[in-house]
DNA sequence: TGTAGTTAATAAAAAAATTAATAAACTTGT
DNA sequence: ACAAGTTTATTAATTTTTTTATTAACTACA
């Protein structure tokens, strides 16, 4: 796919109308529907008649085709054009800590191929990175498509991870250049990362709800707690990619030691652990619960709880509320320092709507500001399955100016 | 000066070639030195003939002049050129509670007029807003340069400012379309507005030391607590333009009650503010300080205080500390949520900058990961005479592109 | 059913931009 | 001091793009 690797060269003979013709590209990329000629050529702002013939380029290229004819109220009815879906792919890939999973998309981030879950244990050695990169490897060819056609690969990872220089700080920490530039030589192939959270950002930022938000906030909330900052409508990454390392924002009253060795860490009180944990002392204490008739304390993971809670267990909505008054006090702060828009409840949580909302709405009163909160509305995923995997591949996408 | 103001319309006949001149103004402004035509081409693109024929009608406007010849390593010596300086002037204004100011300044923001630290009070009246017209008026007057000149008039101003609608929430709120279209009617010239502290973060951005920083924090501490966000080398406004409230911030330990109706934030313990209430506290303790020669405790601002600590009086100084890593555990959280590589302190309390430095990173530790820690540097404003004002004048060159 | 009105697409003419060629100005090395 | 090499600046030739004009396709209404 040469067409979208120009951007990087230089200026040559070709350049500028290759130029034009990826901001073709990326305007139907990125409009709902298909579009007529006159429509592209005022989006691109160049003339009828060069529009038509760089259409027609991209046409024999088969990157763009006609998709019909449309209605229009009056005069001749214009023929729309479209992004050939089978113009290129992109394999999105998720490395969690304990499963690995591979999608690959079409370039309207159709699903196409798919391998989700594969049990697995991540971990900081040679032998676990060529495990990942077999497991790629399988699926590009599982799918059975045109091996020149693929864009490119986007991954999400845990830990933290700099976007910019493609590093992996906390897996495949030994490599010279980087975790992207190793993939890349290997895979022969453009690769993208940032760490799971971010990516969960990029998902909702482009295919959830703050599609149409400047400003945004998505919290990962499952068994960590992290956050993405959307702010003027692109991710924040910081200068080294931590930004949004709110789990160890220090907000607690909780005197428990964090792994970052700090105590007070805001994760130590919302997360997934810490349902987990609540919920143990809380039963030592003699409470009661529902799930205790099925399983022993110690295997009750928050995943349970949280289900639980949707079943009206007593014991695991007013854990919920606890946690959900303590995570709206802390982003009460955040809506003070960066006045976002809209605040999108994303990770396993989100299941846990309806409990949750009133509590960190409630929480945020304690520490936001009224007007910044006025501004500010909740809400949670929607995004469909996997919405990690799908903002992995969608960074593909991004780099290209497609999206 | 009709050649900014096209950015506006659509597409017509010209629109193109004045996209393109305004590039290449763009460019001259924006290098240090005056620039040849070849470089000059390279950097909008476009070939030499194309290039000289621009320059040339540019040059006839009188918006770019020659700039001499200049030493080369070999080949012919080629005429640099650099916009004109007389070509266009802009207006600085920055309102605060008790004063007013106003600069001009051309567009190489070398300032040329001013009027500053007029006495007045700020209130949010009619006729207050009638003083600062006319004053802005006097100085356009006063400065006898031609009105056809002006590009534009950019103000700061304290309290929460919407700086996409041009609206101003606590001063001169009555008004119906917002201040800036009020003022832009009444002056006829485009108007664009702030607050105090976003202002100052656009001076460190432009001409201070954010200047190569694309994730900065500037904190505005001088009685008042505010934070100006640079990230992706962009001003950070928020949905509403309240990004940044600091000084609201729920995490202090004092239970005072601050003007926002909540307890604990941190302007009742950081700020000139505190600075003075703690003075006071101490002194009625029974501890001694230098002030006490001169003054009455009543009279005692905190700027004195600051020179007092400068000139070494151990309660200022102790007290600075104090202050100093409240500060830093403050920032340490917002070091951890977005991860920036500069700190800069500006504001009044700039001036104390041996004092706080330490204590303010002693602070950070408390609270911030080793990780984003290690990449941010923390450094004191340096940017000359009233960096707020030219901030406040930048807003123009800034929604011009050119800057 | 036919005509006026509207928009799309194509073809021809005009304008604009680029490349190529050339002249001018300057440095360096012999 | 003068030829060789470099870079700038100007002019001429070629290519590209846009305007303008024309034809095609369709709706709405009489």
């Amino acid at each position: 796919m040469d067409i979208f690797k120009i951007q990087i060269e230089g200026i040559n003979k070709e350049s500028k109308q290759l130029v034009q013709k990826r901001k073709i590209i990326a305007l139907l990329n990125k409009a709902e529907t298909a579009l007529p000629i006159p429509v592209i050529c005022r989006g691109v702002r160049i003339s009828v008649p060069t529009g038509t013939k760089l259409l027609n380029e991209l046409i024999e290229d088969q990157i763009i085709v006609e998709a019909g004819k449309i209605e229009t109220d009056n005069g001749r009815r214009p023929v729309v054009y479209k992004v050939n879906p089978q113009c290129g792919y992109i394999v999105g890939v998720e490395i969690l800590l304990k499963r690995i999973s591979v999608s690959i998309f079409n370039i309207e981030m159709k699903e196409i191929f798919e391998a989700k879950d594969k049990e697995f244990v991540l971990e900081n050695t040679q032998d676990c990175l060529a495990q990942v990169l077999t497991f790629i490897e399988q699926c590009i060819v599982s799918s059975e498509l045109e091996t020149n056609k693929f864009l490119g690969v986007g991954i999400g990872i845990t830990g933290r991870v700099n976007a910019m220089t493609g590093e992996s700080y906390n897996y495949f920490n030994f490599l010279e250049n980087g975790l992207t530039s190793f993939i890349s030589q290997r895979l022969n192939l453009p690769v993208f990362i940032d760490n799971d959270t971010h990516v969960l950002g990029i998902s909702e930022l482009f295919f959830g709800k703050a599609k149409d938000a400047r400003n945004a906030l998505v919290v990962n909330l499952s068994r960590g707690l992290g956050l993405a900052i959307i702010m003027n409508g692109e991710l924040i990454s910081g200068d080294r990619g931590f930004a949004g390392e709110f789990g160890h924002m220090q907000f607690g009253d909780s005197t428990k030691l964090c792994i970052c060795g700090k105590r007070g860490c805001l994760g130590m009180e919302v997360s997934g652990f810490a349902l987990e944990e609540r919920f143990k002392e809380s039963v030592e204490n003699g409470e009661s619960s529902l799930l205790l008739q099925k399983n022993s304390t110690d295997r009750i993971r928050y995943d349970s709880i949280l289900q639980a809670a949707w079943q009206g267990d007593a014991l695991s909505i007013s854990l919920l509320h606890e946690i959900g008054i303590k995570l709206g006090k802390a982003l009460g702060n955040i809506v003070n320092l960066l006045n976002p828009g809209l605040i999108i409840l994303g990770g396993k949580f989100a299941i846990a709507s309806d409990i949750l909302t009133d509590s960190i709405k409630s929480g945020m009163t304690h520490t936001a500001l009224s007007q910044p909160l006025r501004s500010c509305s909740i809400m949670f995923s929607e995004t469909g399955a996997d919405p990690g995997l799908k903002g992995a591949g969608a960074q593909v996408l991004y780099h290209y100016g497609l999206i």
